[in-house]
DNA sequence: CATACGATTGACT
DNA sequence: GTCAATCGTATGA
């Protein structure tokens, strides 16, 4: 007999984003009626510069400073919305950045929400603002706490087996290998990611 | 004020 | 492969 299908607890999130990232793979993210299952993420701790967090509170992200467990949604690019999930205790600016899901629930919500009905199922939510696209999530959203709100992350034991890279789309910071993916699952975004040479080419 | 620029995406050569 | 879209925030004159 299989575990009862759970929401994260708060406490599941009250630790390094680093932690918190590789216990994401896997889960639920659900919002009504849409939800995915989560093949990508990259983890933004507070003391390194490709973080949101690493200048301290600013008008734009005082969402991530909260408490743990809630969602923080914010623009890039004057374009895209991405999605944050909040980590660590009040005061401490890290995050967990969910770049793919694979579509669970709502699939035809979230062909809709993207406005192209060629989309296919693997692209529908293969990366962090198409997936903000696809679940309808606007900037109203910032701040859903996921323990009570109306956005949730499920826990239906399901385990995927994940691996690293370095992180997608920064310029600094470039080394560190906290982005969690699963291998060859078709939802994770296609980008190229940089290759960390351990050793340059001679 | 002026300007630079993003944790991106989609269209196009 | 290159590049424009689009806008809130940060930074400097």
């Amino acid at each position: 007999m299989s575990p009862k299908t759970q929401i994260l607890k708060r406490q599941f999130y009250e630790r390094p984003a680093q932690l918190v990232a590789g216990g994401l793979i896997g889960k639920v993210f659900k919002f009504g009626p849409i939800s995915g299952r989560i093949v990508e993420v990259e983890a933004y701790d507070e003391s390194e510069p490709a973080s949101r967090g690493f200048s301290g509170i600013r008008k734009g992200n005082a969402t991530l400073f909260g408490p743990a467990g809630h969602l923080e949604v914010y623009l890039t690019y004057g374009i895209n919305l991405l999605a944050n999930v909040v980590c660590e205790p009040v005061g401490i600016g890290s995050g967990i950045l969910i770049r793919a899901l694979e579509p669970v629930t709502g699939v035809e919500l979230m062909r809709a929400n993207r406005g192209d009905p060629r989309v296919p199922d693997h692209r529908l939510c293969s990366g962090p603002g198409r997936l903000s696209r696809a679940f309808g999530l606007t900037r109203d959203d910032d701040g859903e706490d996921l323990v009570h709100g109306r956005v949730h992350i499920l826990d239906d034991h399901v385990a995927l087996p994940f691996t690293r890279s370095n992180r997608v789309g920064i310029s600094v910071a470039q080394d560190l290998d906290w982005r969690f993916y699963v291998p060859d699952n078709p939802s994770v975004s296609v980008r190229r990611v940089p290759v960390t040479r351990s050793r340059a080419t001679p």
